[in-house]
RNA sequence: GGCCCGUUCGUCUAGGGGUUAGGACGCGUCCCUUUCACGGACGAAACACGGGUUCGAUUCCCGUACGGGCUACCA
């Protein structure tokens, strides 16, 4: 019989979430749905050290704003297996309940080596030319630990409470194989692993140990994880195996990384010309907040469908999803094994077509309060209409103002392009003629200007309407000329020629 | 350095033993347009390299190169 499907994101509160975060999360999420599964998360702070105030607080609410809410865990409401914070599960004593189990089977033990003793050992490999120091099956001969120490002396530092930490023992030569969703099996010998630490010496167990247990504790059907977790999945799989959990234990997926665009490596946030975490984040320990995804204007639906398809793909041409719709045709067979750089600029256009499908009420909705930040104030009608004319220029509802500003705004200079080809004496007097009419005009509508301007048309030959553009608004570019013209009213519209008339000459 | 993973247009990707190697972003040209756009059409642009296997390889295998990850009492 299948398990169930659930499935978790298990970040660190260690920072602000980054896109690559989000989109573990997000796969994690589309996984759950798709099969009618739970979703988890569960905050490994099992590192004291790198912890970071209110890292928990953003994740959770980076969550919430990509649309992905998990339906157990931190931040939501909790559930059958909380708590969902390994620092406070540790007080149950599960995971010393794990270790134990491990080194009472002989396959795991205690080491009291000191920082420093450690230390010594990497550099006394390093000058004999080992490829990888590491404490392994050949090194921890020579190390302080239970394998090498008489029992008694063991039981006596054990009793007087000196420091040590438990680790695995990692046979010194045996194949290990694993299978991966994504990338089919690995092969790995285990001379390349580590006898891994699993309990620190504070007592807190480390990644290894924390995530095999809680997965097993709270019945986690696949461990869905980045790449950079590959290296270390045959220590996990050992781990099961001597937990005697090894065909029980969830199925794994590495996903592939998310690559900077330049350059090379991971997503990094600093230096970064585009977001990199989904909302602002304030790190304490750094002086200037990251600007997110959110305040820079992207919709949240358009930036989960971009992550989506850094990685996945739905088989066929489709490139606008939303999470449902996601979510009914996800499959780990459609996720890619090689990392994605991520394109900003086709991030802008997917902000675009979102925007698109937005009314232009709620455009107008949205924008409202930018304009009032710049000193204006248009009524509701005026600010819908406004959208639906500037709506096709723009990816970002903060670029109404950009591609719109001079409605609002009486032009300083004119457009030097088109004044110096198309001002000139005929071009004068067709728009002097032109204002006299418009002057006159009773009805102002788009219909009524288009006339105005065909019948000055008629005595003073073929108007320029670029020109017009230019004279009203300084720009030699903007919406739809005479349903611009109708929206920003009579009195505006002619004062600002009378003006540019004048001031011409 | 060692180990692991990867490699189709600049980027995201589809495809897969015999295809004009498809789509999208971006870029260019044209059409529509008495302005500005949207839109439409078209175009330039890719199977990393070398060996096999095969009648035939971009597709399968092996090497090389390149890229990435890991190499902590961090996750």
């Amino acid at each position: 019989m299948e398990k169930r499907v659930r499935v978790r994101f298990a970040p660190s509160p260690t920072g602000g979430l980054h896109m690559g975060g989000v989109r573990t999360a997000l796969f994690n999420y589309l996984f759950a749905k798709r099969h009618n599964g739970d979703f988890i998360l569960r905050i490994e702070d099992t590192d004291q050290t790198r912890f970071v105030e209110g890292a928990e607080q953003y994740i959770v609410e980076a969550l919430k704003w990509c649309g992905i809410a998990p339906n157990e865990g931190v931040g939501f409401g909790d559930g059958p297996h909380a708590p969902y914070r390994q620092s406070e599960r540790k007080d149950s004593g599960i995971y010393r309940k794990y270790a134990d189990q491990l080194i009472a089977g002989g396959h795991a033990y205690y080491a009291f080596d000191t920082s420093d003793e450690l230390e010594s050992m990497r550099k006394r490999l390093e000058a004999a030319k080992v490829a990888a120091p590491q404490y392994n099956a050949v090194t921890r001969q020579s190390m302080r630990n239970s394998l090498t120490l008489p029992e008694d002396e063991v039981k006596r530092l054990l009793d007087s409470g000196e420091k040590y930490v438990i680790r695995l023992k990692v046979p010194r030569n045996e194949e290990i194989r694993f299978h991966d969703i994504i990338r089919g099996w690995v092969v790995v010998n285990s001379s390349q692993v580590d006898d891994k630490v699993l309990l620190k010496s504070d007592g807190m167990p480390t990644y290894h140990l924390a995530h095999i247990v809680d997965d097993i504790e709270m019945q986690i059907s696949h461990a869905v994880r980045g790449e950079e977790w590959l290296p270390s999945a045959p220590a996990h799989i050992l781990v099961y195996r001597y937990l005697g959990l090894e065909n029980d234990m969830p199925k794994l997926a590495h996903l592939p990384l998310i690559l900077n665009p330049d350059g090379n490596g991971k997503i990094s946030k600093r230096e970064s010309r585009f977001p990199v975490f989904p909302l602002s984040w304030t790190d304490p320990r750094e002086s200037a907040p990251f600007v997110g995804y959110k305040e820079a204007g992207y919709y949240p639906e358009a930036f989960v469908n971009i992550l989506a398809l850094l990685g996945w793909n739905p088989g066929n041409n489709q490139e606008l999803f939303t999470v449902d719709e996601m979510a009914a045709i996800f499959d780990f067979e459609r996720v890619n094994k090689s990392g994605a750089k991520f394109d900003p600029e086709k991030a802008k256009w997917f902000n675009q077509q979102y925007l698109r499908k937005k009314s232009d009420a709620e455009l107008a909705e949205a924008f409202a309060p930018i304009l009032k930040e710049k000193g204006f104030e248009r009524d509701n009608a005026y600010l819908i209409e406004f959208c639906r004319l500037v709506k096709e220029k723009v990816q970002f509802v903060h670029e109404f103002w950009d591609h719109g500003k001079y409605i609002f705004i009486r032009p300083e200079n004119f457009d030097e392009k088109v004044m110096t080809k198309k001002w000139n004496d005929t071009s004068k007097a067709f728009m002097h003629a032109l204002a006299a009419q418009l002057n006159a005009l009773v009805a102002w509508n788009t219909a009524t200007i288009t006339e105005a301007f065909h019948a000055v048309e008629a005595t003073n030959g073929k108007g320029d309407m670029q020109l017009l553009r230019v004279l009203v608004t300084g720009a030699a570019g903007g919406p739809q000329l005479f349903d611009m013209l109708a929206l920003m009213g009579k009195d505006e519209v002619t004062t600002r020629l009378n003006e540019a008339l004048n001031q011409l000459k």
